[in-house]
DNA sequence: AGGATTTGTCATGGA
DNA sequence: CGTCCATGACAAATC
């Protein structure tokens, strides 16, 4: 049965801390403060709270060596730690939806950028960046973009934030998901923009040239195309069939590119250094918001020639030099604005470029030329590729490819993040509702952690009680430990008694007892003396409950009644004194005890029994002797026993306290991240649609969204593919997740 | 007077 | 087996 209690108050406490993580919809709060009996009953109840736990096992096996096993206030400390770390180990399990939270703050487009990192301009550049996106002069900006754009490097630079060193793989994991959307969208967008104009007069031109349009190429930088490009048997789509030749001479601007095909690599380059600690988030995020910047401007020769002048030593230049001479494919560009990212720093593709599965399928277009052999394994690494951009491209198919096309992103969005996104609808529609979220932003906008206290159980003591409860607590477990030693006076109450037999005798005459108004202040503070240190001019005062019992039959034979009505001080002082001693010190008194109950009490067996032998004593005075030492210990046993009691009270309080604020913060965060999970959304939403509509076949038509949709390969280049296939290869990618989750 | 709280005590069980 | 300790339960003292 007690172990039955034992585990049930600690299974419950765990219980609860799970209940109030996992469970939103579980208020541990309602459960203690509206008196709910169960709940309430088991954890603070009379019986299960009280019960000695499983603290001391834990204390003692996990790190509680060398310290004695029964002090209370080590029971206090390793409680609250203990339980302390759980959350916060809870919380660190949560931290995903942290980081990805304040990085998402970062882009929200309004400028709300978090007080706490310092990248102000971003925001600012976010928003450009979107008005970029939905602009309809893209083109007629060029110039002042492209300045734009060479401001923006440097304040990258000037703005690189710290690395949080501490990333959880979760944590890089989601990010990437994000990164991916805003990467892949801003790159195909800027690529489409300038594959866009770029049709255009290829169109033009084709017509008065015919097959001259290689030449055409020339001057961008791009006449390898059209070399490679070949044409879909079935669509007439022209598409390049390997890497662009002329990636290499763009590389070579860059002073410490080496490889040139890298250039594929910059779309995803970010994502994959998710793992590798010098690269931050705040840089990813600048880096989006360059592409996104870029994506506005003209890519030409002469904005790359300005940007490969940017010294070499500049990381970020050189990471973004690379944009603007992205080669094009003439009819679908769309990797090209994706490599704006850091091709130098992640070279993570090979440059041997492998067959395209474009190649064997006839049907596909691949919009990007590259593509990267060691892509699947570098993604399957960060776990990221599965989810967001299937492996091979006709492996793999979002769900984008529905039907009837209205949600293009749906499969990037709702298929990549399919996790987290349910997890987090979830949350939201069984445990979080709306006016929780707007309470919650309300009171941490406070920033004050304790604002849900406002419900907090009446019976909670105020901070300073629960302080001078530890501290007292810290002390008087040496005082039950050491008071063996200490010398104990006679006439005080025993257990509380000052440790000074002198004080406690001549001093006590201006005690007046008990004063429950002390008691309160001083609240489990009456087994130490040093304890009343909280109210110093109490430490004097003899804290003795004293009863008035009548005295026993024993007692009466010496015991003058406390009524005896003598004037002199000394008599007052005797009765006085009378009253601080305890039943079991009158008796003592009166079978002449020739020693302290102190000294009976708390004395060691071997010189208690020392003691004993050196008196000629009756079998009364022995008896009486024993059950002194008995009840004097039982006594000092039940005040340490209420002391723990008290003390598990206030943890359990505390644990809740603390529980509360995590799930706030967490919902808080949730919410945040949610709100910027949506505008990511609408961002790519309103992307793709753009960078559908410019899309233009071998004739200048626009694709039909009915026909075809746009696919994201694993390997970060973008796909036109005809409906059909894409649902295909949808209902391939659905059946992975759920096998990858067993 | 009576309820609530504090404290001491006893019985019991575990170590 | 004796001792010590923890704790539930009870009662007295006190507020």
């Amino acid at each position: 049965m007690l172990s039955l209690k034992k585990y049930l108050t600690e299974g419950l406490l765990q219980f609860t801390i799970l209940l109030s993580l996992i469970g939103v919809r579980v208020d541990v709060d309602t459960y203690l403060t509206s008196q709910l009996p169960p709940l309430r009953e088991i954890i603070l109840g009379p019986s299960s709270a009280y019960t000695q736990t499983q603290f001391h096992n834990l204390r003692n096996t996990l790190d509680g060596y060398g310290i004695h096993p029964k002090s209370i206030d080590l029971d206090n400390y390793f409680t609250a730690r203990r339980l302390l770390s759980q959350v916060r180990a809870l919380d660190r399990f949560q931290v995903p939806t942290t980081e990805v939270n304040a990085w998402l703050v970062h882009r929200d487009p309004e400028g709300s950028v978090s007080g706490s990192q310092p990248s102000s301009g971003l925001a600012l550049e976010s928003s450009s960046g979107l008005q970029d996106v939905t602009g309809p002069d893209n083109g007629v900006r060029e110039s002042e973009t492209e300045q734009g754009f060479s401001e923006d490097l440097e304040d990258l630079g000037a703005v690189a934030p710290p690395v949080s060193g501490d990333l959880t793989k979760e944590d890089i994991d989601l990010i990437d998901i994000l990164w991916r959307q805003d990467i892949d969208l801003g790159a195909g967008r800027e690529v489409f923009d300038y594959s866009h104009r770029q049709k255009e007069q290829d169109v033009d031109k084709e017509l008065r040239d015919g097959g001259e349009q290689a030449n055409t190429w020339a001057g961008e930088g791009a006449e390898a195309l059209a070399r490679d490009l070949l044409v879909d048997g079935e669509t007439g789509e022209s598409f390049p069939a390997q890497f662009p030749a002329n990636v290499a001479s763009i590389t070579e601007a860059v002073p410490s590119e080496s490889e040139p095909p890298a250039l594929q690599n910059s779309l995803l380059s970010p994502l994959l250094t998710g793992t590798e600690s010098p690269f931050d988030l705040e840089q990813q995020w600048q880096d989006l918001m360059s592409i996104m910047e870029m994506q506005a401007m003209e890519v030409n020769t002469s904005a790359s020639e300005i940007l490969y002048n940017a010294p070499p030593g500049d990381p970020l230049s050189t990471n973004y030099s690379l944009a603007p001479n992205t080669p094009i494919n003439q009819n679908v560009s769309l990797h090209q604005a994706s490599l704006g990212g850091c091709s130098q720093d992640f070279s993570l593709f090979s440059p041997e470029v492998e067959n395209l599965p474009v190649a064997n399928s006839s049907t596909l277009l691949p919009l990007v030329p590259s593509n990267s052999t060691s892509l699947n394994s570098t993604f399957s690494s960060t776990n990221l590729a599965g989810l967001f951009f299937p492996p091979q491209l006709n492996g793999t198919a979002n769900d984008t490819a529905g039907p009837e096309l209205p949600d293009p992103l749906g499969g990037l969005l709702d298929e990549a993040m399919l996790d987290e996104i349910s997890l987090m609808d979830l949350a939201i529609e069984e445990g979080f509702n709306p006016v929780q979220a707007s309470q919650l932003e309300e009171e941490f906008d406070s920033d004050s952690g304790l604002s849900l206290d406002s419900s907090h159980s009446p019976s909670s003591l105020s901070s300073s009680e629960g302080s001078s409860s530890s501290s007292s607590s810290s002390s008087s477990s040496s005082s039950a430990s050491s008071s063996a030693s200490s010398s104990f006076s006679e006439e005080g109450a025993v257990g509380y008694s000052s440790d000074s037999e002198t004080v406690d005798l001549e001093e006590a005459e201006g005690a007046v007892g008990y004063q429950p108004e002390y008691s309160k202040f001083c609240r489990m503070s009456y087994q130490d003396p040093s304890q009343l240190s909280c109210l110093p001019y109490l430490e004097h005062v003899g804290h003795n409950h004293t009863y008035n019992m009548a005295p026993s039959a024993l007692d009466s034979a010496d015991l003058p009644p406390p009524s005896t009505l003598k004037k002199g001080s000394k008599e007052k002082q005797a009765d006085f004194l009378d009253k601080q001693m305890s039943r079991d010190e009158h008796r003592a008194r009166a079978m002449k005890i020739p020693f302290t109950n102190d000294k009976i009490i708390n004395l060691p067996v071997e010189e208690f029994n020392e003691l004993l032998s050196k008196y000629q004593l009756s079998e009364a005075q022995l008896s009486l002797i024993r059950d002194i030492r008995r009840r004097g210990k039982n006594k000092m046993a039940a005040q340490n026993c209420r002391k723990r009691k008290l003390d598990t009270i206030l943890n359990l309080e505390r644990d809740v306290e603390d529980l509360q604020r995590d799930k706030a913060r967490l919902l808080r965060e949730k919410v945040e991240f949610l709100r910027s999970l949506r505008q990511m959304k609408q961002k790519v939403q309103s992307l793709y649609q753009e960078v559908f509509g410019r899309l233009r076949d071998e004739n200048g038509r626009p694709y039909s969204p009915s026909q075809y949709a746009l696919q994201y390969a694993g390997d970060g280049s973008v796909l036109l593919i005809p409906r059909t296939m894409a649902d295909q290869q949808a209902r391939r990618q659905e059946r992975k997740p759920k096998d990858r989750r067993k």
